[in-house]
RNA sequence: GCGGGUGUAGCUCAGUUGGUUAGAGCGUCGGCCUGUCACGCCGAAGGUCGCGGGUUCGAGCCCCGUCACUCGCGCCA
């Protein structure tokens, strides 16, 4: 016989019944009952329930063994008794009647139990990472990601895709996220750094001629993290195609996408191709957001020119000034009571707004304080505007151009909650495109770019040289789900010529460029092709897919929110003579954080 | 860097207007129990109420500072 198991601890059922089996796994839990023990065992397969009758040899090794302690165990697969069958356990029809225990491996006490739902602290949990692990939630969540990856891996090559491996270590880009830094031992003063995404390196590919690449591809960014944003390190399904314009991209990644989600989705709903394309500057009116989720049906209107010398003169001198009022539908709201309104805006307040006027549609007309003062005609006007009927309510945000249409969205969002309408149980996919390529920078007030430098500007030379920048739009644009922003791509500006143009909007020298981006306007002056892709974020798809709130429960071993991981002890300081010999010197500030 | 929330037993939490010896459940340890599967029953151990200072006759509770955790803002092309 096998010295540690002939069976996993979920694969007994009751045909293996009469048989002589071994299970190997850790001890789950253990029932005590005087005359007669159970040890649930489990592995990483199920639980197997283990009897061990008094006076039996084991009874007495079973008696002392703590939980979590890895056994093995032998003995008869047994029928269970009618009435005792456990219907929640795969194996709930056997038991294993034990005649020998083996302890492979004892457990001391445990600073958090591995069975039961109990919630722990989440410095307890990484740091005893490997005992959270063992439990299901987080086991299933981990296998789930692993199933995500094999299925996009399946999914990419039959798309026509190749993996290929980019560097590690790179070079540090100018700009965007702050990049890790590894200092070079063989070039004193010199570092390299770890890439925050294969942006170039992927873009390389397809100068060189590989016409589809991915990459389940690690990412590096020295930033602060989120509950959906992971510090340090994070995955992305990074491709690039060849000869593409950007419905081609979206045709192409499309079926992979719905194809994972629907292949995980047990039982809930999943858009299906073509998901809806929405121009960013649509997005920003219905839904007060790029990201919007469609899971919720309300949808903003602009109300402002209803306003516009109105007798209701807080909105009409906010109209007056280049403000705008926003309409935000509360379907149904009519019925609430005066406290539900009155909630709202005091949250409105506490959320830096004004305030958050209303009007209710009654059968017998417009009602509430704003409804008073506006003429019969344009309340009229507004219900129609934003789609009312009788017994719907709706709210106003009203305010600068840059904010209100925000915090309509915020507004939205709040109440899609609080009125119930937002869709259970689905996943509802869009394209947020047509994203401006310049925007005012608020601190300079000069021009600069909205989003990737390196995005093919809609119209391109043309659009540069005869359009006023703000109204130019790039062949830039985000997947969202459940108002998630699994990744943002683009159609790349592959043209030299075009590219330092843009940049020169943005301010930049030539040279400043050339010195920059050097490597890659090189490389597109010898043949690129025209070429884009984009890069959802894996983490972030498993998070989804799990419905977990925070990005830590979908990976393995997490850093925590301070990047540090608490089971390795890192980051950690280093011996003087590794210092020396990476030709570093330390320079701490005074209020340095000296570990415990 | 900034703001909100939290901090009481190993863990989850309760703790009245500031008032006598700070409680419960889970876990641990001991005892009882032959059909449990979150076993049950009896008992015990376990506390610098995050830390420091202040107000007060008296502080887990009020005030100030600080630290930790957590969520968010900045940041994340």
């Amino acid at each position: 016989m096998h010295p540690y198991r002939t069976h996993t601890a979920g694969a007994l059922r009751s045909a293996d019944a009469g048989r002589e089996a071994r299970l190997s796994g850790w001890v789950h839990s253990k029932r005590d009952h005087g005359g007669l023990l159970f040890i649930d065992l489990r592995d990483h397969y199920g639980i197997t329930q283990c009897v061990f009758p008094a006076g039996s040899p084991a009874f007495a090794a079973a008696n002392t063994v703590r939980p979590e302690s890895v056994i093995t165990v032998t003995g008869n697969v047994v029928p269970r008794e009618p009435g005792t069958v456990n219907p929640k356990l795969p194996t709930g029809e056997i038991e294993l009647r034990v005649a020998e225990l083996i302890v492979q491996s004892a457990a001391e006490l445990l600073p958090m139990q591995v069975a039961g739902e109990e919630r722990f602290p989440e410095d307890i949990r990484l740091k005893y990472r490997f005992l959270d692990l063992r439990r299901d939630k987080l086991h299933r969540n981990i296998m789930l990601r692993a199933g995500v990856i094999a299925s996009i891996r399946r999914r990419m090559i039959d798309a026509g895709f190749t993996e290929f491996q980019t560097p590690i270590l790179t070079a540090d880009s100018p700009e965007g996220a702050r990049a890790f830094l590894v200092p070079a031992r063989l070039h004193p003063g010199k570092f390299y750094a770890l890439p925050q995404a294969p942006q170039q390196f992927k873009q390389l590919m397809m100068v060189a001629g590989f016409d589809r690449y991915f990459q389940i591809a690690p990412c590096f960014r020295d930033e602060a993290s989120r509950a959906d944003r992971s510090p340090g390190e994070f995955y992305q399904l990074d491709f690039e195609m060849s000869y593409v314009t950007q419905e081609d991209v979206f045709q192409t990644i499309e079926p992979v996408i719905a194809g994972v989600f629907q292949e995980f989705a047990e039982g809930r709903a999943v858009t299906e191709p073509p998901f809806q394309r929405i121009p960013y500057d649509t997005a920003m009116l219905a839904f007060g957001s790029d990201k919007p989720d469609l899971r919720n049906p309300i949808r903003i209107a602009d109300v402002t020119r209803h306003f516009a010398g109105s007798g209701f003169g807080l909105f009409a001198r906010i109209a007056a000034s280049g403000g705008v009022v926003r309409a935000i539908p509360a379907p149904g709201a009519a019925t609430q009571p005066r406290s539900f309104f009155d909630k709202l805006n005091e949250w409105a307040k506490a959320e830096g707004a004004g305030g958050l006027g209303y009007i209710v549609y009654e059968a017998d007309g417009p009602k509430g304080p704003i409804a008073r003062n506006l003429e019969a005609d344009r309340a009229e006007a507004i219900r129609v505007a934003a789609g009312l009927q009788p017994g719907d309510a709706v709210f106003f945000a009203a305010g600068k151009p840059d904010a209100a249409p925000k915090f309509a969205g915020t507004v939205r969002t709040r109440l899609g909650d609080e009125l119930g309408l937002v869709e259970k149980n689905a996943f509802r996919f869009c394209w947020v495109t047509d994203f401006p390529m310049y925007e005012i920078n608020e601190e300079t007030g000069r021009i600069d770019f909205s989003h990737n430098p390196f995005s093919m500007p809609q119209g391109g030379m043309e659009a540069l040289n005869s359009q006023d920048p703000l109204t130019i739009k790039a062949f830039q644009y985000d997947i969202v789900c459940n108002g998630i922003e699994l990744s943002s791509g683009a159609i790349r500006n592959h043209r030299p010529d075009i590219m330092i143009r843009a940049f020169e909007i943005a301010g930049y020298s030539a040279g400043e460029v050339e010195r920059r981006f050097g490597g890659m306007l090189a490389a597109f002056r010898y043949g690129a092709p025209p070429h884009g892709g984009s890069a959802p974020g894996i983490d972030r798809i498993v998070m989804l897919l799990a419905d977990e709130p925070n990005i830590r429960e979908v990976i393995v071993f997490p850093l925590n929110q301070q990047g540090e991981d608490l089971m390795m002890g890192a980051p950690a300081e280093i011996p003087p003579a590794r210092l020396k010999e990476l030709s570093l010197r330390l320079d701490l500030p005074p209020k340095v954080k000296t570990g415990g």
